[in-house]
DNA sequence: TATGAATGAGCTTTCATTCAT
DNA sequence: AATGAATGAAAGCTCATTCAT
């Protein structure tokens, strides 16, 4: 097995680890005993255990990323069409990546200063793409008035609750059942 | 000094030092020096970190309980008044105890199984709250069709959020304006 | 309740205390709370934990010293119904005094080097009886020829042992039975 | 040095160390230093400090148990002589373990119920080997009518206490001398 | 590149004892 | 005489990380 393969496979491991028994709980020896290699292979590939589970968390972050995109108020496809499959995008990858999204909503709070500075500016970015969004939508006069920081927040909040609940099975939803509660929401609260 | 008295001292400082470095960094030391007691008076109090931790969110979801009130459809307060005064006591409580709302929302996330249950559970209950007044006002004509238990998990995710990130000091929010944007949001989508 | 009176209970209920769960695991704590007094109250009647439990083996031992009478030859009674009655008076001590026993053969055992000293020297004390007693035996040709050390020794040592399996119900025996037992070997062997 | 020789070696010094000062005043940090290994290092090989302890004990039982064995009657070793063999196998093995046979009778002995239990599995094992030759010896007329289970019990109260007075210097005797005292008693005593 | 034995700082917890009231 | 809150030394154990092989 070439490196950057046995690479990705601890990573992997490492992620479930993560995901099943916390940053903390989750023990070196777990992930390497699940990866049948020795301790100190482990270290060849990581520095230690802080920064695998911050390449964990920067990997889904990219993706996030990539998954958002701003609107486009000059594409031809309707602005609510492009919104709703931003949130479909990020809904599908949070889904499929269940290890890695309980990571993000639960192991990786309130972890150390360094995460949660991690996270902040995460969550910053995207409330920045949505508050342009919104801010843009208020310039054409699609949006009504409000608070975009608040209203990006609250957006942001309700996307993270439903997929905590979800995962900690304390909520049933499809991708497409939250993109409908959510648009039910904020689409009929803040489109004209 | 008293019993309970001490008891409450030491709590009082405990949820400090939580607040302060997180539940994994806080030591035990940290919160014997800072109230002046021998390590092992600590324990004549608590049986253990995790108990003391356990009390102060449980401190926190016994007022928050108290906060919040199941709407009135038969009282003479208008309904909406009646939400707002809900969210409002909410947001005092958490904006005052700040660090509390800190441990609440950052170091409870992921700390262990029985944490985690425990939060759940709380925000389990918050949620039914919230659904039992939503499918009321469906039943009255006062709300518009939605889906209770996604909306709901989604008004608790607006809310933990803009806390979230107001107690981070990455938002800037009085209570009053929280309240204008959840029912600029929820109020204008939800409400006939 | 007078002073001697308050205190003999302390150490009585300290006896069945360490008889029960071993001088270790026996907490100053459990006493006082049987006893239903303070903490503090304890050091008032004893200096501290050793010391109650040194005075309740050196009862113990001074109880057993009256119990074991030397041979008097020049006794009306016979010296066979002398070594019985010994024996006899020593197993009824015993097997009346079931939590002391168990401290005495159980727990007071590798205790610390003070304790280790002070039992080798009680046994040391009833070894040198017997010796007396047997040396004194052969003087008069009534005991034959034999090691009196180890004869005293093994004489010693099968009184404890069966006296250790009966108090932890691995043999069923009786004062008399054991009198008998004991007689039909070194009575036997010992004597002409 | 490799890990069974490293294991033994660490093996070899707690047993050493609970010898001279005991189960409970051994420290780990004792035997660690001793053994110039860091604290670390102890817990790769044992899971705590009871474990040592119980394997000490059981590597003693076990060397024991293949020290005494059961008198063959259609042997053509004339029964007393293979008697005298046990006896004096098991004398050679308590009294070539020092450090052991001190743990045995002075540092198990009321441990906790766990080695408590231990050692009366033992001693119950070691008394039905003798209670079933002694019932033998009566079938085939070659020993008195007796109680066969508190003369089993004495025989093994003497050799304990002839060993514990030894070990701890109050008695000198070798091996033959105790054989000889041993069969002087039970010997004349028991044998037609 | 891979191993896994070794490390040791660092933590929580216990409990006999003290002492101000 | 009695209390019980306070003490703090002391100990066992964990586990991320290192490094000689």
């Amino acid at each position: 097995m070439k490196n950057a393969e046995r690479r990705s496979q601890v990573l992997a491991i490492a992620r479930d680890v993560f995901a099943e028994k916390g940053y903390h709980a989750a023990k070196i020896d777990d992930i390497v005993q699940r990866a049948h290699i020795a301790r100190g292979t482990f270290y060849l590939y990581f520095t230690d255990k802080r920064a695998v589970f911050g390449e964990l968390l920067d990997d889904l972050f990219g993706r996030l990323r990539t998954a958002i995109r701003r609107i486009d108020v000059t594409a031809a496809e309707p602005l609510l069409d492009q919104l709703r499959a931003n949130v479909r995008r990020v809904l599908a990858l949070l889904f499929e990546e269940r290890a890695l999204t309980k990571i993000l909503v639960s192991d990786a709070v309130g972890l150390d200063p360094d995460f949660d500075e991690k996270l902040l500016a995460f969550y910053g970015q995207v409330r920045a793409v949505i508050e342009g969004s919104l801010a843009e939508g208020q310039r054409l006069g699609l949006v009504q008035p409000c608070a975009p920081e608040l209203v990006a927040t609250a957006v942001i909040g309700s996307v993270k609750e439903i997929v905590y609940q979800t995962i900690f099975g304390r909520l049933q939803a499809s991708a497409d059942d939250v993109v409908s509660a959510l648009f039910a929401c904020y689409g009929r609260a803040l489109l004209r």
